[in-house]
DNA sequence: AAGCGAATTATGTAGACAGCATGTC
DNA sequence: CTACATAATTCGCTT
């Protein structure tokens, strides 16, 4: 065992304390909190009290402007983390926007930063090791059960970052922080000289075990209750589960309901994968949420499709939880909008005095959030109206992709074509945030929504009028090297003919003339 | 079987300004 | 009285 370490009490913050005794050590802090807003205000009350040194002054303003200019338009967040870039400090979870993320990543490997303050999503994979681990918090809410204490394993995980081996560290230190001297023991009792728990099998879940159920059917695994049975008698779920009675009545529900949604057939005890059950198993969906869309897609013909029918249809469905908190003073204003939108709604509404209600107006807001996307509205607007981090928004966009391309796989199935059109519509402008206007115009590669805008704002709006385009005035608007690309997936090659490229210059025609131009100025 | 950080609201403080009293011509 | 600073309180969110 060490011996105890003295630690300067310079503030009244013991975490801001270990880590200013870690500069002196000229070694690198991990700081492990519960949440994403605690692990941004830790390492912005960090960094106050941080002067970096002089020689790397500059390579942090650089790094800063880096996160900076991650966004077109920088958002709160952005401006935070850069502040903190300023002093070697950075924050790190799941709702920042992932070149920033690999930016606070790469930065401590090569020792740019030197405290990261992050949630439990760093320890989880990404393999970032540093001298020291301080883990402030080792308690998180979870769900009805308030605040608890996190698994022993977990704990492990943040201890296991400690000690960088390839910077010659022949140890590693990861320290707690307890509130109290009865806190204290807790820890010890619990973590240090606590066991690890059992590890339970994520097929004790039911949507995990329905899909399972029907991917064995579909890929000819089990072909009837036996077999099927067999199969998890053998799973690690059923050696936890013991009760093998219990086990066989959950199955057999799920086949019932299976087959009541049509994605098996049950013949005396031979089971088969209907066409649909096939392709529902193919796509990875849980066959519950298949089943919801298919109800969906069927009440579509009798109802007003707008944007919001479709994105309020993924919403609602369990794949895109936890969906967005409705807060008590917009409460009023999101049913209102459901009420707004009933003829378009897909999905049942349920009563407002089921316990459903609640996540049906948080799925009417999610639904709104993706609209204000595709309505072109920017990560700032989206941070500041909804509370959506640029990392956040990324994670919901791509299971709405999904689930709108099992939509559509779904409207093929069952032969509702009239839709396949719309959701292929909404995909699209889910992938690039823009308005229908804009569609002809991102099928070009290197246009995104930007560049698309800007084109359709100069009354250039569709292939064939990128073709038609005077050249200069493409180059004026998106830049040399993105219209020549442009123009050459229209068919025009203009390389040879009219342009000459500059070797080894990656950058756009402006950016060259203001270098010259400065260039010019100094030498007068 | 909560607790942190942010937002909001209350409270405190200093300085600007106008009105009034007084003094001088 | 107003404008601003600071303290106290409430609000919202948590994976």
């Amino acid at each position: 065992m060490q011996k105890t370490t003295q630690i300067k009490h310079l503030y009244d913050n013991n975490v801001l304390n270990i880590c200013l005794d870690t500069l002196e050590k000229d070694k690198q802090a991990l700081v492990f909190v519960n949440t994403k807003n605690s692990a941004e205000a830790e390492a912005e009350r960090i960094s106050k009290k941080i002067k970096p040194a002089e020689k790397e002054k500059q390579k942090l303003e650089e790094l800063s402007q880096k996160a900076l200019k991650t966004l077109d338009k920088p958002t709160k967040q952005c401006q935070r983390l850069a502040l903190c870039f300023r002093h070697g400090v950075a924050f790190h979870h799941a709702g920042l926007h992932s070149q920033q993320r690999e930016l606070v990543e790469d930065n401590f490997r090569n020792g740019m930063i030197k405290i990261i303050c992050s949630t439990p999503s760093l320890a989880l994979g990404i393999n970032l090791p540093a001298f020291r681990v301080i883990i402030r918090d080792l308690k998180r809410f979870s769900g009805p059960r308030g605040m608890t204490w996190i698994p022993v394993l977990e704990f492990e995980q943040f201890c296991g970052r400690a000690g960088r081996p390839d910077f010659n560290d022949t140890f590693g230190e990861a320290i707690c922080i307890a509130q109290s001297e009865s806190e204290k023991e807790n820890i010890i009792d619990n973590y240090i000289e606590g066991e690890t728990e059992e590890i339970l099998s994520k097929l004790a879940v039911e949507p995990i075990l329905r899909t399972y159920v029907l991917s064995l059917i579909a890929t000819d695994f089990a072909n009837s209750k036996k077999t099927l049975m067999d199969f998890f008698k053998k799973t690690f779920y059923a050696h936890q589960f013991k009760d093998i009675q219990k086990l066989s009545e959950i199955i057999d529900r799920i086949l019932n309901k299976l087959a009541e949604w049509e994605f098996i057939s049950i013949k005396i005890d031979k089971l088969e994968a209907t066409l649909l059950g096939a392709r529902v198993s193919q796509l990875y969906l849980d066959p519950y949420t298949a089943h919801y869309l298919i109800t969906c897609l069927k009440r579509a013909k009798d109802k007003l499709l707008r944007d919001i029918s479709f994105l309020q249809m993924v919403s609602y469905t369990l794949e895109l939880r936890p969906l967005l908190n409705v807060r008590v003073r917009e409460y009023e204003l999101v049913e209102n909008k459901a009420a707004q939108y009933e003829t378009s709604i897909l999905s049942l509404e349920p009563s407002m005095f089921e316990p459903e209600y609640e996540e049906y107006i948080k799925s009417i807001k999610t639904a709104l959030f993706f609209q204000e996307w595709i309505n072109e509205k920017d990560d700032e607007i989206l941070l500041e109206e909804f509370n959506v981090r640029p990392g956040e928004s990324r994670a919901k966009l791509e299971r709405a992709d999904w689930l709108i391309y099992a939509s559509q796989e779904l409207s093929r199935l069952i032969k509702l074509h009239g839709l396949i059109s719309e959701l292929a519509k909404i995909r699209l402008r889910l992938k690039y945030g823009a308005k229908e206007e804009l569609l002809p115009l991102l099928k070009l590669k290197s246009v995104g929504r930007t560049r698309a805008r800007k084109l359709f704002n100069n009354k250039i709006k569709t292939i064939e009028d990128v073709k038609n385009v005077d050249f200069t005035q493409l180059s004026q608007l998106i830049g040399r090297a993105t219209s020549l690309s442009i123009k050459k997936q229209v068919g025009q090659d203009l390389r040879e003919e009219k342009v000459v490229v500059k070797k080894g210059t990656r950058k756009g025609q402006t950016s060259l003339k203001k270098y010259d131009k400065k260039k010019k100025e100094k030498s007068k």
